[in-house]
Parts: structure tokens; sequence; C-alpha cells
RNA sequence: CGGAGUGUAGCGCAGUCUGGUAGCGCACCUGGUUUGGGACCAGGGGGUCGAAGGUUCGAGUCCUUUCACUCCGACCA
């Protein structure tokens, strides 16, 4: 992609509410942009990119554990939720409306009881299970106070599944399937992360474990042990302090978490309530037992950035970044500098690396400070230096660089993207 | 829902006290010069001043009502 023809509204003035690294550079780098405050966000390319890329990473492990995606309506009859009975207990978090016909509808926040339904109109038979599905897209919770961008946005985007199951004890199986899945994930994107004891909350159920990116922006309190992987919630781990001796003998830390999965060891609660049976071994009907994971997939571009940023800008994983390489053109009316990065961005592309060639006519300088903005983890500086062979390979983590003969640049790249 | 603020160009703000031609910075357009750390000069475009009503010869400014947004708190994946 040529940035000249790229659609990235970089900026040097960040919006006067953002607090968060996270919420500034997204917004500076021209990734998202607010649509009338409260919470909603538009996406812009660079920015969709980033989410294609992560919930690309959720995707494909949740594949290959098994599970299957699905794409539930987006508007769900509120007689689901009657059901349940958490048209009442939700509040106004749920977003409801009607239709022409005066019927009522909702947006769902969670679809604990989308999901039973269209499984009770499909799985008759313990030889269907078990079964795990998922969906990755919208959601909205009429939040009192979003903020922080979109680390609590009132609609964003989830990666939620349901899994079904004959017996308590595959329901657990799947539940540490899941929570080895969820570590791939966080792992393949980069992040530093803790498994924590937690709260049920509003999802019901027992038995749930949270994922915590590890940053000091976070708005979870937890503890948490270095030598060892534990770590709870405090909400759950009341009685316990900092300085605490862990089971393992080191002493516990408490520090603070971004809250971006969520699985839970559900039960019987919704397919009881929504009268989901199936038959059993023994020609009986029988409530499914559930568990239910959540990703917050919009949360964890928040949270690579919390955790992976300096002074300048946003600095995105491998995984995550919405490019490989940033080729740089110093000046562009240097026809030699011109030529060779039209050479290497076309050798770049044909080897499938996923590059942008800057060729705005913009001085060097502010050229260099959209790159660390936007903060994709190499660049080739192709400038001044070219009259003497040289050209700059540049990491974006420390903003490392080194010079490289030009004839070696494409060994190099290969070598190091 | 309690407390505190703010609504003026795409973004960030001044102007409101003390009514009298709608401003500044960034961004944008045109021409020229410039090209290793967010360039410079000259010219230019862009506004129902959140909305409604009122006072007045005259309202961004004063009065009334209303809506939205932000921050602190409670709440929350």
């Amino acid at each position: 992609m040529r940035y000249s023809r790229l659609l990235v509204p970089t900026s040097k003035e960040a919006p006067s509410d953002a607090v968060l690294a996270s919420h500034i550079y997204l917004m500076r780098g021209g990734y998202i942009q607010s649509v009338g405050g409260s919470g909603l966000y538009n996406y812009l390319p660079l920015g969709k990119k980033v989410l294609d890329r992560v919930r690309q990473v959720v995707k494909e492990e949740l594949d290959n554990a098994g599970c299957q995606e699905v794409s539930l309506s987006f508007v769900t009859p509120t007689s689901l939720w009657e059901e349940s009975g958490r048209a009442e207990e939700y509040g106004k978090e749920l977003l409801r409306f009607k239709d022409r016909k005066e019927n009522d509808y909702l947006l769902s926040p969670t679809n604990e009881e989308a999901m039973v339904n269209l499984v009770r109109q499909t799985v008759k038979s313990y030889k269907q299970l078990p079964l795990n599905l998922y969906q990755i897209n919208l959601k909205f919770r009429d939040e009192i106070r979003p903020r922080f961008g979109l680390m609590r946005g009132r609609e964003f985007l989830m990666k939620d599944a349901y899994s079904f199951h004959a017996n308590f004890d595959d329901m657990q199986r799947e539940f540490a399937v899941m929570e080895e899945t969820y570590k791939k994930i966080f792992t393949r994107l980069g992040l530093n992360f803790r498994v924590v004891q937690a709260d049920s909350g509003q999802i019901g159920g027992d038995g749930s474990k949270e994922f915590m990116i590890l940053a000091d922006s976070g708005e979870d309190d937890i503890v948490v042990c270095d030598a060892c992987d534990y770590g709870a919630n405090v909400e759950v781990a009341e009685d316990i302090k900092e300085g605490d001796i862990c089971e393992c003998g080191a002493p516990l830390r408490l520090t603070k978490g971004i809250e971006a999965g969520h699985i839970f060891q559900l039960g019987t609660k919704y397919s009881e309530a929504l009268k989901a049976t199936f038959l059993n071994d023994q020609g009986k009907a029988q409530a499914y037992e559930m568990g239910t994971y959540g990703i917050g997939v919009s949360r964890l571009l928040a949270g690579i950035i919390e955790q992976n940023h300096d002074d300048k800008g946003c600095i995105w994983t491998k995984e995550s970044a919405p490019f490989d390489l940033y080729i740089l053109i110093s000046n562009i009316k240097d026809e030699a500098q011109v030529t060779l990065a039209e050479e290497i961005y076309e050798a770049m592309k044909a080897q499938g690396v996923d590059v942008v060639l800057d060729d705005r006519k913009d001085r060097f300088g502010a050229k260099m400070k959209d790159y660390e903005l936007l903060g994709i983890p190499h660049a080739v500086v192709i400038g001044k230096k070219l009259v003497d062979g040289q050209v700059e390979f540049i990491s974006r983590v420390g903003m490392e660089k080194e010079e490289v003969p030009s004839e070696n640049i494409l060994t190099v790249l290969k070598e190091r993207l």
C-alpha cells in the first residue's frame, strides 16, 4: 500500500479527555475516530486492519481447538431474555427497542439465550455433543459511564463462545481446553498476562477465570505471585493482601490488570431456564451442561497498546501490527531514493510481506514522526546516506537503527521479518 | 443517580464578566521555495456560536427552558 493513498488522519493533538496511552495513540494515529462521544467509535482503515488481525488470531486458535464459528442474528427478540429471566435483572445496560409492529427487541450484550435457542432447535441427542460454538461480532452495553477509548466503549467487538455437554465432567474438560487455548491466543498476541480466579458476576454459574493483561492503567485490582502462576481478582480474594505468602512459598504482589478474557463454567442455568434438553444414553431428557467463554477483541487492541508503547506512539506486536514493514523515502524528489524504495516495495509485496511505502512529498521529520506514532514493527529508511550506498533498518522497539549496505537490504529484510 | 464542568470551523481553544463586523493554533486548498526530525513565504476556503423561546435598535455574550458531552463517585465484561 502506498501511504499517499492511505486514509490515516494522524494528528499532533490528542482529544482533551484522553488519559490512557491507548486512547491517545489510537486516536492520534488515525486508527479510530470518535462518533459523537459516549463510547462509540469508527474504525478507520488501519484500525480495521489491526482489528482483523487480532480477530484472525482468535479465530485460528479457536478453530484449532475444535470450536465452530457462527453468526447469530444481531437483533434479539426480548422474549428469549424473558425466558431466562435476564430481561428483568439486566437493567438499563440492555438497549431495548420496538419494531414497527410494537414487538420488543434488544441488542445483545452477550448471547447465552440466543445460542441456547440455536442449539435447542438443532441438537437432540447426546451423540451430537460436545459442541462449542462461537461468534465474533459487535455487542452493545449501554454503560453508565463509557471511557478510556476502546477500553470501555458501549459498542465493542467481542468473541463469545458457548459449549454444550452431556455431563459436568465433560464441561470441565472443555473449560480446561479453553483456558489453554486462551493462553495461546494471548501469547501469540505478545501480551504479558495472568489467569486469575474471578467473580462470575451477572453471567452466573460457578468457577470462572479471568485473563488479565498486566498494565498500570488496568481497572481491576489483582494479586499475583511472581514465582508461580497464581493470581486472583481481589474481589474474590478479599482476605488476601500484598506480602501474604502464596502456596508456593513466595510473597504475593498487588497489581493492576485489564480484563480481556473471561471463561465460565455455567452448568445448567440457561439450558434449564430455556428448557433446552437432549436425550441421554438412557433415552431421558436432560439439560445441557454449559460453559461460556468471552474475549474482548476491541479491548485487546487497547490492551496491546497499554502494554506496548513509548512516548512517541504505538508499538504493535508482530501478530497485531497493521503492516509488517514501513519503507520511508526521505526525499521524494531524489530519483535514486525513489527507485530503490520502489524496488524493495515490489520485492516485499512479491514475498507476501504486508508493506506500506511512505511516498509522500513531506519532509523527513514529518514522515518519521508518523512512523513512530503508527508503531509498525520495522522500517527501512532510504535517505541521504544512499549516496554512500547505505540505508537504515529500524526496529520500532527502542527505535534501534542499523546501517545496511543497500545491495544487502533485501537479504536483511528476509532474515528479520 | 449524586457532585463538578463544558458545548464557538475537522481537531484543540480564546471571545461571554462589561451586548455592537466571528477569532487564534493545527489541519485543508492554490502558487513558489524547501527535503535527515512534525519547513517557510504569499494568497485562500470553511461557522444555523448545541437547540428552543425571551429581553433589546442589536445577542456567541443577558434571562428562561431543554439537550448533549466530559470529569469525580456509585455501578460494570
